[in-house]
DNA sequence: TAGATTGTTAATCGATTAACAATC
DNA sequence: TAGATTGTTAATCGATTAACAATC
């Protein structure tokens, strides 16, 4: 497996960009591309590839640029996509159950292969060709399936305590889609949030900025 | 309407999280905070809280610190939460209906005030007390409502014309869960994107990043 | 070979942190 | 008043951009 020390945060969160653009080039059968024509597409600098690409190695040709399908394939093992990461998914409300539904999880390097729910009225329901469990049955899944990872999608207040049932039984990685905090509280976690109620206010204050900025001139 | 020139992304990225605690803070009764402690309470620096502030004004006390409703208050106002914007829904798939009934639009600064589908088996089915519309209905209804911005929850192939369809009555402001880049296309546009299938390559990445650090060792 | 384009080093730019005088 | 903590300027750090020698 390969180890990439030192690489900045502001690099790794490109690289799935990367990917989809060169996936769309794969698609439509261009095989070579120069840093400066990607950079013209993904209205980024020829320099920033570059610099990004040699973080992890040496992809290009002097004289003749990148081979589409080979950088496409290094990103998606950079990003560890072929791992399929077993992943289960706690909370199985209505964000949740679209979620299951929704993501192209073996696209996106994970396999779903669990839900849970405490609510008994979701528990036998079908999601995604799989039957949501109640939180009881959590430790010996855990034990047998050995999941790597768990989508929060949970309410807030019971956060704290359903992150501390999944770190006892050995995960450690969350998808986080609720405003609990999990890194000021558990250490040595790794934690992706999704927050959509930040999203959404920062769109509000570009809106309301642009209107501001009309009124005043400039 | 206050305006903040110059104000960088980075900062204003900040602010929902700010607000957030905040809230919380109110929640708890915690009248005055230093830029000390809530910079421990959010693993922050001090520097980095009163620089941020100060981008929109002096809101603190010295020797005091600084009120937190007041705070709270005044970075909602900055956010232009009170506005209300009114927003459209467009495409009312599993995603897109989902978000309809999950998100606090009224907290987050909007009001969701139409929903619109092309699939005629969606549409008049209803959603948070909206009744999902055709498309051949949206321009009628942009004239008369003038929604400010949409939300974009349709597939990829749809996203170019649907935009075009969308400036064309009079929106140019997007929260964008599509994979197809926006502002790419189209100029003047204000663009919120969320790539929930970047966010969990990007979990992916650091879940096989520390794999490959304890096989090394580190 | 000559032209093109990389990989990489150096220069610039912006964002974060530290320091401290102003002041409540 | 003395102590605390801000607002703000200066110093540091990191990320982006530019430049160019290496090389296909």
């Amino acid at each position: 497996m390969p180890r990439y020390d030192g690489v900045s945060r502001s690099v790794i969160k490109r690289l799935p960009r990367y990917y989809r653009f060169l996936g769309e080039l794969l698609h439509k059968d261009v095989t070579r591309i120069s840093s400066r024509e990607l950079a013209q597409l993904m209205q980024l600098t020829a320099s920033q590839i570059r610099q990004d690409l040699n973080c992890f190695g040496g992809f290009g040709q002097q004289g003749y640029g990148y081979n589409v399908a080979a950088l496409h394939r290094e990103i998606g093992n950079i990003l560890g996509l072929e791992n399929a990461t077993p992943i289960i998914l706690v909370g199985a409300g209505n964000l949740g159950r679209t979620l299951a539904r929704h993501m192209k999880f073996e696209y996106d390097g994970f396999r779903l292969i669990g839900i849970f729910d405490s609510d008994p009225a979701l528990v036998g329901q079908g999601v995604r060709g799989l039957s949501i469990s109640g939180m009881e049955n959590l430790a010996d899944f855990c034990e047998e399936k050995k999941p790597r990872a768990a989508i929060l999608c949970i309410p807030r207040e019971s956060a704290q305590k359903t992150v501390e049932l999944l770190i006892q039984n050995g995960i450690r990685c969350f998808w986080n889609f609720t405003h609990f905090d999990i890194n000021l509280s558990f250490e040595d976690v790794i934690v992706e949030n999704v927050h959509l109620g930040d999203s959404l206010m920062t769109l509000c204050y570009h809106i309301n900025a642009a209107d501001g900025e009309s009124v005043s001139g400039a």
